[in-house]
DNA sequence: CAGTGGTCTAGACCACCGG
DNA sequence: CGGTGGTCTAGACCACTGT
């Protein structure tokens, strides 16, 4: 909680600026749509050079606390932009930030042929490949938000049991213990289905109600797709969020 | 189309030097996971510094193009990646991208009294400020798609008829050159609602068919937010696309 | 070990903005 | 005009990877 950098530290300067800097905004010591002080008035102020204190800006105005303007300044941006940056998280980690506690029973963990929209999605070339399906419903506060179905692409001759996902409620979270598998990127899309009456007797809503089916491809560090998850939504139930940004830059 | 850096041209050094190097991996030169060339061997190829060629490198990287592996190298991303990083789009630009040709039908242009929810939104604290409403049908080849509302927060007396709108099928294309307002960033909701029957009438629908709901609030270069709008979709016609990352960083 | 990307410095000049 | 962010250089050392 220190407000001065040390240079000893294995923590990049750049990255102990941003916290800093990230503090007084958080902390109101800077009101938004002021300047804060200017990169030559930092550089003595931390004993940094101009380029590393650029660094911490860039990583504050990426993550959206301050925006700068050329022949201006650099100003802290309005709360709205300050939280949530387009995110990729999991089911548990999306509930908890709506304030829910996640749940799930599990209905089916085994292994499956992938399909042709799966051999695609997930970059499979070999035919011996298999994958872990798991089928799931998500509830939130104890009441089912969603039927979830995972399709994972483990390293060769891995699997995973029902009882390793009963006691770890995140996949991700297992995915990164046991394979040091982080998800870095995911594409996903959006559309509004309606529930089959099996959907419906699960999520406990009326046939034919509309869903919300968002389909999500996972990539881990290295740009290998190593998850195809479909999620059906109670469209009663259920809002996304998205954080959109223009590239400026050609 | 030249490969070799001009050092008197406007363009900065590192945009050039980008564009050379995404042109080297949208023909193919260099393959998907295939090192490119290390910085120090780029450096006496361009005749920049390393750390122009980082710049490079890092529009590159967050645009999807590459990806780094600390003591590996720099790498091509899988095409999937390569595409359409979180973009924030006008309805025109997202139809093109679909292929199919935009069109509009205009049925209101008008200016109104701000609702509670819209100056929390738009950030409005003056009391007598207006805001002006476009409500639209939108079409794709010619057959109803959406239903647009957009609410624009115009500068101080300025305002837009329906003529103006009517010639210049974009709004943002229009806020662009009569006002300078850009859009940089913008928060957007999803949800699936029921159509009523006007919304079925004008969408060419039964009614109570599922309509996928977005809300938008868009923000300019200063971070302010200049427009609010609503678009509803058909639900049998529409697919909403996202990319997500995972911030690694603190 | 040599080669890679990651961090950092101390300087320079430019383009833009406001008074 | 002076102050701001934007670009660029030529170095340096570190941390990580593979052989």
């Amino acid at each position: 909680m220190s407000s001065i950098i040390n240079p000893f530290n294995v923590v990049p300067k750049y990255h102990q600026l941003a916290a800093i800097l990230k503090r007084k905004i958080d902390e109101g010591d800077w009101k938004t749509h002021t300047p804060i002080p200017s990169e030559r008035q930092l550089e003595p102020l931390y004993n940094v050079s101009r380029a590393t204190i650029r660094q911490a800006i860039d990583l504050l105005v990426r993550q959206g606390y301050l925006y700068r303007e050329h022949g201006r300044g650099t100003f802290v941006s309005p709360q709205k932009l300050q939280k949530g940056i387009q995110e990729l998280t999991s089911f548990s980690e999306d509930m908890l930030s709506r304030g829910m506690k996640p749940g799930q029973i599990i209905l089916e963990v085994a292994e499956v042929e992938p399909t042709d929209q799966m051999r695609q999605r997930l970059e499979i070339t070999s035919n011996t490949q298999k994958l872990t399906k798991i089928d799931r419903v998500r509830t939130g506060d104890g009441t089912p938000m969603g039927i979830q179905t995972s399709y994972l692409l483990l390293p060769q001759g891995q699997s995973l049991t029902r009882e390793e996902v009963e006691v770890n409620g995140s996949i991700y979270s297992l995915m990164s213990e046991k394979f040091h598998l982080i998800p870095t990127e995911a594409d996903e899309t959006l559309e509004v289905v309606l529930a089959t009456p099996r959907e419906a007797e699960l999520l406990d809503i009326a046939e034919s109600s509309p869903l919300l089916l968002t389909e999500r491809t996972t990539y881990s560090q290295n740009r290998r797709p190593f998850e195809f998850v479909k999620i059906l939504y109670r469209g009663d139930r259920y809002k996304y969020f998205a954080r959109l940004t223009r590239l400026i830059s050609q």
